[in-house]
DNA sequence: ATGAAAGCGCTAACAG
DNA sequence: CTGTTAGCGCTTTCAT
């Protein structure tokens, strides 16, 4: 029913291999017989098949971006950063909704596998690094150490931490606190969190992080955010290693009838465009999305071509202030 | 380098076919010859070549998923939940974000036909009827009239919008407006804002029908909006067609110094887990987002297997009360 | 400037 | 229970 190459070539009255050099645009063609031959396509409505192309050789420009959910407006954005820009490069994404299981992630990378995608991109960590190791296909990884040879990309998460905790502190905060989702594992955005405890001991205050689980349900947050607050009366500041939380804290702050910033000051961290459009109030280190995702990108693609990068640099991250932080902002 | 399904029968010393039969357990095999086989599948770390596979004949399990863009929470949600139903049942997700970008759309289309996708579940809708109809590939819409032959899942809009509109106005309002997107297009989702003016014209009430664009830039939403509310002091109810744009006019109106719901009282529409979760105080129409995307995907399959559905009803939408409707909804 | 032929990795009759 | 033989739709030497 779908008209194949070879019956281009038998309507335009030539061989398959000139269709072939037509699509492809590949030596030498007469005018006469190109033209010859788009007529016979545009007739038969000819669409070529990728599936066949690829098993011939030639590359699936297919892309496997592998995140916790989409359903987080933070990985949405960032996939729709990578999508966008994986299309204005001929690539095609396919989505991998990890829900940070390990079961499912495997299943992914042997499906990514089996549909002979290009490369991977990824921002989960559930396996172990071995099982990363034996992936025979080009990986970047976003802000998560999967393995000693898979590049990293991230922004610059001290440097976000540093700026983060000097800022509350030179608003005045004595007691500050700082949510995380979870403290154990090396990752790079735990350099976060190593900069707040720099910066909090270089000015004798006390660091105190909780940890809230990165799965953890939001009722079960607020909780522990609400219990946080109203147990220690003197909290003044709290750093949140993500928006959402910090948009958490700011309610049960306001609902416990804690003036923000008078009393307590928030800062959150990712900044994006979302938060940035209907969360204007709201001060945190803004990530930097778009440069992250091209970055991410032209990585992948040196890998895909085999041009392994040189190590990455972290991005620079930047302070959005907010009426979370100070009052005079704008 | 990569190992084929001939290496793996070299390796077991029987016949390709043998090997395909034990990796798709079809026909008769011996319990031997399995193990046999099975070995030498793990001694290669063998894995199959889905293009292969659905070049000679298979499906490749492959749906296009065509929305708007995932950065926008709503549609974030509705693909994740899509991507996990797919998943289960066995299917890869290819993500397509339209941007509302007719170019772009028609792209997606001519590639996810080129990959050989089984089916394609979209809500954008910029491209002219007939285009959808040549598409010889099985299509669901979400919320979106395409073409007469498309099947269209959706949550009963019209129920919604009588719920909304009639929620405001016994709670007293007399002055309500509705914010929607574009009222041009004879879309499903407009039948919430005719709901709306149904139910006010049955109160004797005057509908007033605001449209803000759905690409318009926040900013400019927020100044129709600031502008909308202070312009007329009279207006004490506000519908919106979508949760985000209730969140843009609760934070103008207070910033107006408008108490909610107070001197204002607000709904908005959708529901998502996300809104839920991170702004309870917002009165929504709830949109059964589980339901939906099962529907979808059940309607799909329907018309992947060659049995195209009955019409289908529209799935039953629930108020959500929040702070911004009643004082008293916990 | 164009064609013939082999083959990518797998499946599916059709034998035996 | 297992193997032989043709392709699926396209690309790619190698000829002409």
């Amino acid at each position: 029913m779908m008209a194949t190459l070879n019956d281009v070539a038998a309507v335009a009255g030539v061989s398959p291999t000139t269709v072939s050099r037509v699509i492809n645009n590949y030596g030498s063609l007469s005018e006469k017989t190109k033209t010859k031959v788009f007529a016979a396509m545009r007739e038969l409505n000819y669409a070529p098949n990728n599936l066949a192309r690829s098993l011939s050789g030639k590359k699936t420009q297919l892309v496997g971006l592998i995140f916790p959910s989409v359903s987080n407006p933070f990985f949405g954005e960032l996939v729709a950063t990578l999508e966008n820009t994986l299309f204005a490069a001929g690539y095609k994404t396919i989505l991998c909704n990890s829900a940070n299981n390990a079961d499912k992630e495997r299943a992914y990378l042997r499906m990514l596998a089996a549909n002979q995608v290009d490369g991977i991109i990824t921002s989960t960590h559930n396996l172990g690094i071995t099982e990363y190791q034996k992936i025979a296909l080009p990986i970047v990884a976003f802000d998560r150490n999967l393995a000693p040879t898979i590049p990293i990309v991230s922004s610059d998460n001290y440097q976000g931490g540093r700026i983060a905790a000097e800022a509350l502190v030179s608003q005045g905060c004595r007691h500050i606190v700082m949510l995380v989702s979870s403290a154990e594992t090396p990752e790079p955005t735990n350099d976060r969190q190593r900069a707040y405890a720099d910066v909090l001991q270089q000015h004798h205050l006390t660091p105190q992080v909780t940890p809230l689980g990165f799965t953890t349900d939001v009722s079960v947050k607020r909780l522990t955010i609400r219990t946080l607050l109203q147990d220690d009366p003197t909290i003044d500041g709290v750093f949140c290693s993500d928006d959402l939380t910090a948009l958490l804290v700011l309610e049960e702050a306001e609902q416990l009838g804690r003036k923000v910033p008078a009393d307590l000051k928030i800062i959150g961290y990712d900044g994006t465009p979302f938060m940035q459009a209907y969360h204007p109030e709201l001060a945190t280190i803004q990530q930097p999305f778009n440069a992250l995702g091209q970055l991410l990108i032209a990585t992948l693609t040196a890998c895909i071509d085999g041009r392994p990068p040189k190590v990455l640099a972290p991005l620079p991250v930047q302070l959005r202030p907010g009426r979370t932080l100070t009052l005079d902002w704008a």
